[in-house]
RNA sequence: GGGCCGUUAGCUCAGGUGGUAGAGCACCGGACUUUUAAUCCGAUGGUCGCAGGUUCGAGUCCUGCACGGCCCA
């Protein structure tokens, strides 16, 4: 066998396009021309001439030119109708011999789909009622190479549809729908924050002190500085100044980065939304995040009502709040008592599995026994509060009980979407805390947020919210990466 | 990190108990000037994820590895 002729499937199809593409070039044709004038878009068109009749559009003589993407060509001899799209809708083209004439129509032949053709013709109706193009004039605007996804199932391999996300937004309208909602989402909160008197501002995302939660962070080096520096595990710190410097009300919308573990609920790198709102405290942050996700709900998949897995999570107002404690009470079997001190908590907590119990804090403990029983049964919003001093270092203690601090948590779906609280802005008393945590935990104090925290911060009400979750949320989406057009994946041998 | 599942043509998928791989779409050739998952006829296309092992013989059984999915930590 002369195996060296033997050409594997994909390298024929390909050579196949290629075959065309030089048969486009021996007619002159340039195939991948700079430019082509559009007079609208496909979208565009449908809308403006989707419900008008056939009669009005042979009398109108309505003609168009327009560009997209082949998508389907069923041929009929000589003529043909195809599919044009431009991503989000496609419109039908008819093409004849006749009216092409006999060099667009060897051009025509040389085509695949995939191609991006440019065309220019009246629009008409067909007998069966489809808005189609009476092509006339036909150009190539760029050439495909390499085959589409079958047409009808489309894309489902998982790991295909996230690691060659063109793909997958081209196969699979629910993906595309999906990321523009995530867009929509994003956009809606600019508009909302902004309306409600807030700033945008951008913060160091590398930093000399990573800090504003606890998290493993990546670490880079500046070479003229001689500098390790990190990427962000949260831009808090940097906030705040922000507000010790006279910004009252300012959020940041942007990328943090955890050098930690990849699930369906986290990716390395993902979208938070964090903003500060000087004289306000957690309890109107909790009135401002009701308001804010409902609207965004309502403006973007546009109901209160949302699928989620077997569940449905019913956004309408006010959300349920509750303690800490009275979230495990109610989600559990255990009673006050195992709440009482350490070692029942400790007693509590290894009967349900916990590990490495003496390793935890107090504190530590009693959300860890929150995770395990109440947390994944959330899933009406609900907002979670009165959270121990020991795991919050940043929040201002509650004057009746110094060591719980005026913090909410907030969960939907089971998962944990935005923390807040009342930011400690009590230099002296920030300080013993990032001491004590330094101590415990290895870190470094951050000295010079310290040093802004002297100068003065007004009392002010703090937020982060996880924008993939938010999306996952609202799109019903369980897992982050299909909200995450381009997830972290282990690379394949030889990319 | 652990458990379970998956990886077969460009895409979507079949392939009881081991006997030398199939379909639909796409592609290629032919018919067809109002079809729309166009239709009809014909042909091509595979290192069955990778590497070992068992066997006369492995897509199928065993081991390891890679990548992915789900669950757990």
């Amino acid at each position: 066998m002369s195996d060296d002729q033997v050409q594997q499937p994909l390298e024929q199809l390909i050579a196949n396009r290629r075959n065309k593409l030089d048969g486009l070039v021996e007619l002159g044709i340039e195939v991948y021309p700079p430019r082509f004038r559009v007079q609208e878009s496909v979208s565009g068109l449908r809308k403006r001439f989707g419900e008008t009749p056939a009669e009005e559009l042979e009398q109108q003589e309505h003609r168009v030119r327009l560009a997209g993407r082949l998508r389907a060509i069923r041929g009929h001899g000589k003529a043909a109708f195809a599919d044009l799209s431009d991503g989000a809708s496609k419109i039908q083209l008819h093409l004849k011999k006749d009216r092409l004439g006999d060099e667009a129509w060897k051009v025509f032949k040389l085509l695949d789909l995939g191609d991006f053709v440019g065309v220019e013709g009246p629009l008409f109706r067909t007998r069966t009622g489809e808005l189609t193009v009476a092509v006339e004039r036909l150009t190539v605007l760029a050439k495909a190479l390499r085959p589409m996804p079958e047409k009808f199932h489309g894309l489902t391999d998982r790991e295909a549809r996230a690691r060659q996300r063109y793909l997958d937004l081209l196969a699979n309208p629910d993906s595309r729908e999906e990321f523009a909602t995530r867009s929509a989402i994003i956009s809606g909160i600019r508009r909302f924050l902004e309306a409600h008197g807030f700033m945008e501002v951008e913060t160091p995302m590398m930093q000399p002190i990573p800090g504003g939660a606890t998290a493993r962070p990546f670490t880079t080096h500046h070479n003229a500085l001689d500098l390790d520096l990190f990427l962000r595990i949260a831009p808090e710190l940097y906030l705040k100044r922000l507000i010790v410097g006279g910004f009252e009300r300012v959020f940041e919308l942007n990328r943090n980065f955890r050098n930690e573990g990849i699930s369906t609920r986290h990716n390395p790198e993902f979208t938070m939304l964090e903003l500060y709102w000087a004289y306000a405290d957690y309890e109107l942050l909790m009135e401002l995040t009701e308001e804010m996700i409902t609207e965004i709900a309502l403006g973007t998949v546009g109901s209160l009502e949302i699928s989620w897995g077997e569940q449905t999570i019913h956004l309408d107002r006010p959300w349920r709040r509750m303690s800490l404690r009275e979230a495990i009470l109610e989600h559990s079997d255990l009673g006050p008592e195992d709440l009482a001190d350490r070692s029942s908590m400790a007693a509590a907590a290894k009967r349900l599995g916990v590990e490495r119990i003496e390793e935890r804090s107090d504190g530590k403990l009693l959300a860890e026994l929150f995770e395990v029983t109440a947390e994944q049964r959330l899933i009406d919003p609900t907002f979670i509060t009165d959270f121990p001093r020991d795991i919050s270092p940043l929040a201002k203690s509650r004057a009746d009980d110094p060591d719980v601090v005026e913090r909410f948590e907030l969960f939907m779906g089971g998962i944990e979407l935005a923390n807040a609280y009342t930011e400690l802005n009590d230099p002296l008393e920030q300080r013993r805390r990032l001491e004590e945590q330094a101590a415990t935990t290895g870190g470094t104090v951050d000295e010079d947020f310290l040093l802004a925290l002297e100068h003065g911060m007004p009392p002010t009400g703090g937020e982060g919210i996880g924008i993939d979750r938010l999306v996952m949320l609202l799109t019903g989406r369980t897992s982050i990466r299909d909200v995450i057009l381009f997830p972290l994946l282990r690379p394949r041998d030889g990319e």
